[in-house]
DNA sequence: CCTACCGATCGGTAGG
DNA sequence: CCTACCGATCGGTAGG
């Protein structure tokens, strides 16, 4: 047995308390988060929680990176391997909406709860946002731009807005999933993004 | 003069009071929104802000209720009178894209930020919020309909499918302006709105 | 519309 | 990782 305050079982706390904190952000918001409430959720006390992070932004910015890492995992890590470019890029899409139908966290997509409330702010947990936000983007615009030099998109293609467009399909799923609970955004996402890249 | 304390004074100062909810409200969230920094930023005091609304969550609806008001004066206020149908909905498009574009509110769209904080959510806040996007969004699928009975739209058209992208591209548009102050944000929502309804 | 106050909870610290 | 505590602020009330 390890004792009790060993390095592998400080890890391991820590990693209970950020993924508990992952789902009650996804509810209530990254400012919403209480040392409080997730101290008292994990039956641990507010300075055994907070002594892993220092201070609550940290906290919040150990969740936004679980967040991330939660992102990759189901989306590019559970799309099928697939030839860059237009192959590529379809089965990420395809990941995209199955993961926002799925539902994993109880608030949906965190990354748009978290863009949304912290985009009229500044600070360390905004910038870690957008900046994830914009390396996602990035790893699409990629794959379209390859796409379209290899010809596999239609002459005269922007990839700039078809990237644009794409964001939307994904950002209008999530608003009518989670606001609306409408059993049929999943297959509007779908045949938007066949739309945009084509069946 | 009129005395300190008549109707209208009165009323005068819930307006102040909500106008200024609403501002801080787009940047905190209706969560982050206090009542001691909102009386505070006003020269009240606390009892002088909650008396005309007597709990917090009232004082949020009321918010709420502005936001709608104001999204109502800005787009279908703004845009110019056309047939119903197509050239309505044109006309509509455009002005939302302007109100987003444009910034009135220091923390963006009102309602994109608001669906997203509560919509994990449950409570009469939540309630609002959904049945205000409900109600814009079917005033738009009545001119989508309009269209496509008319023949305004290429044949096979399915209405529902044309919001949901419609939806998508505001939202793109929102989150491109807000989190990423992306400059082309606002030519690439009008490109995306001609695509889809044509020239 | 104010002052004065309530109990609860906030983020965070001291000390072990 | 805990108990015990800090000052600040929360939503809300009493009484005028």
């Amino acid at each position: 047995m390890s004792p009790r305050n060993s390095v592998v079982e400080t890890r391991r706390t820590r990693q209970r308390i950020v993924d508990r904190g992952l789902a009650l952000a996804s509810v209530d918001g990254l400012e919403g988060l209480t040392i409080g409430r997730l101290a008292a959720d994990l039956g641990m006390s507010k300075a055994g929680v907070l002594g892993h992070f220092g201070t609550k932004e940290s906290l919040q910015l150990a969740v936004v990176d679980a967040a991330a890492e939660l992102f990759s995992e189901e989306v590019p890590g559970r799309a099928p391997a697939s030839a860059p470019g237009l192959p590529r890029l379809r089965a990420l899409c395809e990941a995209w909406v199955s993961y926002l139908e799925r539902g994993l966290l109880p608030g949906g997509c965190f990354f748009t709860a978290a863009a949304a409330e912290f985009d009229g702010r500044g600070g360390p947990v905004r910038d870690a946002v957008a900046g994830l936000d914009a390396l996602w983007q990035r790893d699409l615009r990629i794959h379209l731009r390859r796409a379209q030099t290899a010809g596999e998109l239609p002459a005269g293609t922007d990839a700039d807005q078809l990237l644009f467009e794409l964001v939307g399909v994904m950002l209008s799923l999530n608003h009518a999933l989670q606001l609306h609970r409408d059993p049929h955004a999943a297959d509007r996402a779908r045949r938007a993004t066949r739309r945009l890249l084509g069946p």
